[in-house]
DNA sequence: GAAAGTCACGAAAACGTTTTCGTGTTAAGA
DNA sequence: TCTTAACACGAAAACGTTTTCGTGACTTTC
């Protein structure tokens, strides 16, 4: 079990100096001929290759991006992550994950953690603890550091960074303009409180939709579940919820579900009573998970081009570290990514 | 936009040398109170923290492991990389994720990527390309540089390492103990080629359950599915010939599938056919994704606890790290995590 | 034959730490 | 008053690179 091999041994090796070797391995003219070939055999036959965290030191700059998300075991921030590790993998930068789990502190701890000097910027999303206590100082302090930032998805426009966002609100609107064209008379709506800003402009995009075809948004057909405990827990609280909604108002016949769970649990309730979709009622969700193409029926949805956002986050990021010039009034980009109504078989 | 503080910047500012500085940090009995006193309140106003890079190079550790997946868009690895990030950061480590995307030179050159120095071990499960090839050159020659490795759920014993592994063979034996005690009669077999050793365990744990009660397994109940192409691409062709299957043999009333997908192909051919599930035909999956739960029927599954192998992987790798003593004869554990027969509705 | 230039290489600094080993000053002991 | 010990701090090395700047030994030029 021998140590990686390192220049210092090489030159001892071959009586030369340090500064020799490190020249003649990248062919610098001023090395002899001789010297070069006879040093980058025997660094081939050592299988050397220079230390990364030296390099780093010295460049002061790791080619190492960090991505601290809420969750990982989730359909859309894992194609998000293989989004950025594609970019970052084409250009030359390793991608170190963490995971905040929804909490605050996690949050905080993750960033000082990869702060100090491990990367060269951030992707992230932030957790709903942070939206919620709207405590953003360090965001703040991680920049003013000069390490760039990069938010996807769950962004608030008082930090001033880079974004990438999907279009919530044309992504909804366009839903339930389909379930519109559909001659859905009565659609629903089942989302989320409203802190997380997603589900905020999703919701105005269903009730835009709705009034530019002169129907009244309803507040009773707005169903908004408390989601501060995990998905599955609530499953059955949420199906109790969606029966009673359909119960109390039997012409419902249209449903647009903030995410996919919520759509095939509306789904589910629908059939227990006795409801046929698509024909008694048509349902939509957005997401980009993997329930929505397996489910029966099929589940109509908006997706949201998880790995592209991650791509062009990813790219959005290097180009910042890469810029030289970090111009004295920094500019910010905000990119939207489109939505894509992708019609399976649960709406007509 | 200011650079983050160093030691030498305090040192200068408060005009004491760097090594006081340092000193005075950790509160070193060398330090007179007074200047630690100083200096440990100008760090915290200009909120000094040390350099991870520097710290690394220093101490040749980085306090990151690395894991290399075949895919992350997949409830499986993600689950895994839930459970290592869980322990790591525990424990004090960060992870760098590195994806095969299932091909043998990726792999070799994420590794490649990380081995020069920016991790301390490695947490790899190997693709499918690499388990083909049989090359596993590049997983010996990390190991002789000193850079510890444990591979889970894919394995080869070839490999002398740590690995965690999944009970394939008993989790298949008692899927298909089920259905034999459920009064099955003809169980299939959906599986994939056998080079992946999983999908020969399991086939291995459906063949012994038979045997052991006295049922003599027919090769024209097992189908072998090509899996090199994209699960979603190769949908159709999978549902065709499990109905051909089906067709060809109306006895079986019982399926055991290695995987999530299958088993939802089996279920929903069965729908087309007419048959009821768990009534007619009853369908155990092998998995840990969502799919089964949600699905209707819900699927009876086969949990392979990934959380806990990525954890229980973390824990060994450290532990690895860690251990000071690298005793001469090296010894090398294989974990197995037993797996558990999680019933639902598509069994009686 | 001396001045100038080319060639091939080495010394040293720098990145930011930690730690070992001095060393000068002061206080205590004889 | 002299020796010794305690105290408080600094210099320097080390981790593994890259790069700038010297510097001898030749070679060329007039």
């Amino acid at each position: 079990m021998k140590r990686k091999i390192t220049l210092k041994q090489i030159a001892r090796e071959l009586d030369v100096s340090i500064s020799t070797v490190s020249k003649a391995l990248r062919n610098s003219k001023e090395i002899s001929a001789d010297t070069i070939q006879k040093v980058q055999a025997f660094a081939k036959l050592y299988n050397y290759r220079p230390n990364n965290i030296a390099l780093s030191l010295k460049n002061r700059k790791t080619n190492t991006i960090g991505i601290i998300i809420p969750e990982i075991v989730h359909h859309f921030f894992s194609k998000v992550i293989r989004g950025v590790e594609l970019v970052a993998n084409q250009r030359g930068y390793n991608v170190i994950i963490g995971l905040s789990n929804e909490s605050f502190s996690k949050e905080v701890i993750n960033m000082e953690m990869l702060a100090n000097g491990s990367i060269d910027g951030f992707i992230l999303s932030m957790s709903k603890e942070t939206l919620q206590q709207q405590d953003y100082h360090h965001y703040n302090e991680t920049m003013n550091q000069g390490m760039p930032i990069v938010m996807f998805d769950r962004v608030v426009s008082d930090i001033r960074c880079d974004k990438v966002i999907v279009d919530d609100f044309n992504g909804a609107k366009n839903a339930v303009n389909k379930l519109i064209a559909n001659k859905c008379k009565s659609i629903a709506l089942i989302t989320t409180r409203d802190y997380v800003s997603v589900g905020k402009l999703r919701t105005q995009g269903y009730i835009e939709a709705l009034q530019e075809h002169h129907i009244t948004p309803q507040a009773e057909l707005i169903l908004k579940m408390d989601d501060t405990l995990d998905y599955e827990v609530h499953l059955e609280k949420l199906e109790a919820e969606i029966e009673q909604l359909f119960k109390a108002h039997e012409k419902i016949d249209g449903v647009f579900a903030v995410n996919e769970l919520y759509a095939l649990s509306a789904m589910k309730v629908a059939r227990k009573l006795g409801l046929n979709v698509p024909e008694d009622i048509q349902v939509i969700g957005f997401t980009d998970g993997v329930l929505s193409k397996h489910s029966t029926p099929s589940l109509t949805t908006v997706s949201q081009h998880a790995q592209q956002m991650g791509e062009r986050a990813a790219d959005l990021l290097i180009d910042k570290i890469e810029s030289e010039f970090s111009t004295e009034e920094e500019q910010f980009q905000t990119i939207v990514i489109n939505t894509e109504l992708i019609e399976r078989e649960s709406t007509k």
